[in-house]
DNA sequence: CATGGGCGATACCCTGAAGGTATCGCCGCA
DNA sequence: TGCGGCGATACCTTCAGGGTATCGCCCATG
């Protein structure tokens, strides 16, 4: 099976939708059809139901969609490696970190700080990102390594050590009456009908219903706080980062939050290796 | 970059000989050589080092070996389990186990049939496999769940459940000095000059150096350990296989060796997870 | 020291796979 | 009943990928 074969079947699967499809592949609507029905000629499977007005997903197809993303990632991450491995030579070595907006700078900046101490650091680059996004940075080699924080971002297929354990607190703007607690219990905060939480896009970029705002990054969500919009439920050190307008209960019933540094499997950089050895050093 | 030339890149890489891997692929040398130049191109890194006389790896080159290898797993396996996803629905559904010759079979024996009795438990097809090739059935997608042997087999990128743990002993012929002792060190049977430890093909097809026999299969470890020719040190409950003529001795201080049952993270397979949970409640 | 042979690169040709355009056939809907 | 949306089919075109012949380099060997 080609690349090109897989990229084809993901593009019409996600957009259950040919001429769309095409369009997004940047070729005409009928190779596209050729391709397709190629490929489950060649599988001996169908792998999509076109019933005239709407195409849909067999189990088949569900399962290549999901292996084909996969292995297409897998793909591009070996470009990706290859390419920054060469760099590496020419004396342009660098790691590149992903990390959420929200993780504690307070442990980055102490990592990021043993690291550099190690003989032979390289050039760290710090890549923040939108929730769930490192992930697919790691997975398709556009990031070394990165800080994930279980049990909220998918940890499977990663080598994982953990750096920090700590409980949540919720973020209330300033004067908001359980400001006064020293602490809640977690149901008191999730269904507070003047303080949603706030709603982030998922994979496909659209967002969850439900009654509160919608948010693509952590500033934004700090404003939205301030702003009595929303509620904020964080891992007990991003405290460190609100300013005045802003005051943190902690939540005692709350599942405690650990954050890990994530490389690839099989990672055979240098300097992964020494930046994991730094982070467990902390 | 296509499945195609990553192909092409891997056979070169293996043999560091454009011309033997251009005869593996089934193609002419020259389009072999064409299209490798053409992929350093276009990731604009040199992959090899031709001096004239010999093809070597560069730095850039052992990554996209190694990420390449496993790109090409993925794709291998998103094939596999389609191919099998699409037989499900024609009632031909069935789940792959790998296991290796030596395991226990008495855990296996009760997993299958622990299994069996599950609501909607489907045909399970055991795959015996020499040392290591579990990994790579379960990379490629032709097997769905595997049996491993923590910390002889690699489980980096599975999802795994732990089973058993257990100490090993070492298999003498009947006779042997050593078999009147109930309990042995470790230091005192890996350097048995008359009984050397036995050699087992790598990944690549070759025996390592050494005095020991070279062996391919369980049953030729027994055969070669009944006529003196061998040592076997194996997990404690591979005992139960053993006829009259060999004589089982623990090794206190063997490392211990963890039975785990492991698959591919993201499994969709409902009969994969059936059979973990069957394998949990042993 | 000449030379033959092994090996990768280059030159050049040819075929077929992949892409494009036009159009059909089916079906739901106004 | 006809129109429009959508996937499939028919047919043409192009160029990427594969083949053969050959070069150029270098080591081995007599």
């Amino acid at each position: 099976m080609e690349t090109r074969e897989l990229r084809y079947f993901v593009a019409v699967a996600e957009e259950l939708h040919f001429g769309r499809a095409a369009q997004r592949l940047g070729i005409a609507q009928p190779p596209l059809s050729r391709a397709i029905s190629q490929l489950e000629r060649r599988l001996g499977a169908t792998l999509l139901k076109r019933d005239s007005r709407s195409v849909t997903l067999t189990e088949a197809g569900a399962v290549l969609l999901h292996e084909g993303r996969a292995a297409l990632d897998a793909v591009e991450a070996a470009e990706h490696r290859t390419r920054r491995a060469a760099l590496a030579v020419t004396g342009q070595a660098s790691v590149v970190l992903a990390t959420k907006a929200g993780a504690s700078s307070e442990l980055l900046a102490k990592l990021l700080h043993a690291y550099a101490a190690e003989p032979g650091a390289v050039n760290v680059e710090v890549v923040l990102c939108g929730p769930g996004e490192q992930e697919r940075l790691l997975r398709t080699g556009r990031a070394d390594v990165a800080i994930l924080h279980h049990p909220f971002d998918v940890l499977t297929g990663f080598d994982t050590e953990e750096l920090l354990t700590e409980g949540q607190v919720a973020i209330f703007p300033a004067g908001h009456p359980l400001t006064t607690r020293t602490s809640l219990q977690l149901s008191e905060v999730t269904e507070l009908p003047d303080l949603p939480l706030p709603r982030w896009p998922g994979n496909d970029g659209t967002y969850p219903d439900g009654p509160g705002p919608e948010a693509q990054s952590h500033s934004q969500l700090l404003q939205l706080t301030s702003l009595g919009r929303t509620l904020l439920v964080v891992p007990d050190s991003a405290r460190s980062q609100l300013n005045d307008d802003l005051v943190a209960v902690p939540i005692v019933d709350a599942p405690e939050v650990t954050t890990v540094i994530a490389w690839p499997p099989h990672s055979r950089s240098r300097a992964v290796a020494d930046l994991v050895r730094a982070a467990l050093r902390l």
